[in-house]
RNA sequence: GCUGUGGUGGUGUAGGGGUUAGCACGAGGGAUUGUGGUUCCCUCAGCCCGGGUUCAAUUCCCGGCCACGGCCCCA
């Protein structure tokens, strides 16, 4: 017996109902703020991601070489794709740009709960629009997702790369890898904040040739936690700091302003300034939302500004604004969350459908039915037919077990009479109704 | 990259060096040749793969594969 490859997974029809209503509702969010879908291949060039993430990602691709040599990789996310597509494709469409896109990514990792090597990614882009406030669209459109879909349990934080990164190159710090160094000592600085390691810190600042002291105020600036008034003692420390410019932290507070105006209050928001997202090419504002209760794996989005187009030969499109959306991992805590509240419904509307109707030919030549099931469809109504020729008892074990709201049995009687009857699974009641499809739709 | 646990019909499980490998759900058929979600009967279908130990392995040992966890990492 043939298994499906380590890391993927097979849907079937219920567990698709979900996936579909819940694309389904993204879809509607991000049509409602004007973005659009696109779609981009499944597979790219190889160059596509050594250029914006480096060679040390082909660790993780799945990659290989085509009958004709070319060297290709399955995409490992839809960022750089995208990019790519709007340097080919869009360069004289009118700007900004408003896009989503959705669909699976690989990576050869080892997966667990909520990840796969097969895994489906929601994004959205805006592209020739910088500055605090298309960052706040971003924002918010992000938050009005996470609220549509009725997460509950989510936090979101938001940083702002230029902050930290202002104030230690205004410090005297370099931006700039040393030859022989893996990172530029504002990284590692970053990074030590983050580990919360302060012996590091100081160390660094001193083989640098800055005062020891200034360790304390940055520690203090990264510490700072909870929503937008934290921006005022940030505002003091970074005053106190010799070379420090206040134009990031006056650029996020018109943001998080606009974000409030633009979106429902998110369960909890933090201004986190050490959000970092681990990755260099963004350039300002970075968030993203965590589910607590599904531990390490739980940051179901991320986003920010960042610059990427300038690989492309557009660097006047850059800084762009987006964020990712683990669909996968959002599904999940979905799940976890109806189970919690011991819910059927996990995707809000996921089972609200159009009316099924089972028809039963009893007995009879099929053909005489066709007509009336061929124009129920097209009216609108969905229909299942019946096709193996059960018994009357049997047929009406299947239309119940199928999940279908009504049957419509016609036997010999029924013809001779020129009706059938329709009678409903939920309430067991039956009546006659004329042969016609209208008659019909017009009873349910 | 490190590490823990586990793999028995389609699903969930019991058992265990020699067994007709048990049960439940499921699917198909029948009791019931015009009415379902209850009942009864019948049928279908299983010990992950390879090697080793043994007279004998589904059971014990090793390896692989797969699954589920905890770290590291995460464009």
């Amino acid at each position: 017996m043939v298994q499906r490859p380590r890391g993927t997974r097979d849907f079937t029809p219920q567990v698709m109902n979900r996936r579909l209503a819940f694309e389904q509702l993204l879809e509607n969010c991000a049509r409602a703020s004007g973005f659009n879908r696109v779609q981009t291949p499944i597979f790219e060039s190889l160059d596509l991601f050594t250029a914006k993430s480096g060679p040390g990602v082909i660790a993780q691709l799945y990659n290989f070489e085509d009958k004709g040599e070319r060297q290709l990789t399955l995409r490992p996310e839809l960022t750089a794709p995208v990019m790519r597509m709007i340097a080919e494709e869009m360069r004289n469409d009118t700007k900004p740009l408003r896009l989503s896109y959705y669909g699976q990514c690989y990576r050869y990792e080892e997966f667990k709960k909520g990840r796969y090597r097969e895994f489906f990614q929601y994004g959205v882009e805006l592209i020739g629009a910088s500055g605090p406030l298309a960052e706040a669209e971003v924002i918010a459109l992000a938050i009005s997702m996470l609220d549509a879909c009725g997460l509950k349990d989510w936090q979101i934080r938001i940083g702002h790369v230029g902050i930290l990164k202002g104030a230690l190159s205004g410090l005297g710090l370099s931006l700039e890898t040393p030859t022989g160094a893996s990172e530029p000592p504002v990284a590692s600085a970053m990074r030590f904040l983050d580990k919360g390691d302060d012996a590091g810190l100081a160390n660094l600042l001193e083989t640098n040739g800055i005062a020891a002291s200034n360790a304390a105020p940055l520690r203090a600036l990264a510490d700072l936690e909870g929503g937008s008034e934290t921006l005022g003692p940030a505002r003091e420390i970074l005053s106190s700091l010799d070379g420090v410019s206040l134009e990031a932290l006056d650029e996020l507070q018109i943001t998080l302003d606009a974000v409030v105006a633009l979106a429902p209050a998110p369960p909890s928001l933090a201004v986190d300034l050490t959000v970092a997202r681990g990755l260099d090419y963004y350039t300002g504002m970075v968030f993203e939302v965590i589910v607590p209760s599904m531990g390490g794996e739980g940051q179901v989005l991320g986003g920010g500004s960042y610059k990427l187009l300038h690989l492309f030969g557009l660097p006047d499109l850059d800084p762009c604004c987006g964020f990712g959306l683990g669909f996968d991992r959002v599904l999940l805590a979905l799940e976890a969350q109806a189970v919690a509240e011991g819910r059927e419904e996990v995707v809000p509307g996921e089972s609200s459908d159009k009316p099924m109707i089972a028809v039963i030919p009893f007995n009879i030549d099929v053909q005489k039915v066709l007509p009336i099931v061929g124009q129920l469809r097209r009216s609108g109504v969905r229909v299942e037919l019946e096709l193996r020729g059960r018994k009357i008892g049997k047929a009406m074990g299947w239309a119940d077990s199928i999940g279908a709201d009504y049957t419509f049995v016609v036997g010999p009687r029924d013809l001779e009479a020129g009706n059938g009857m329709l009678k409903s699974l939920s309430t067991g009641e039956q009546t006659a109704v004329a042969l016609d499809a209208e008659s019909i739709a017009n009873s349910l």
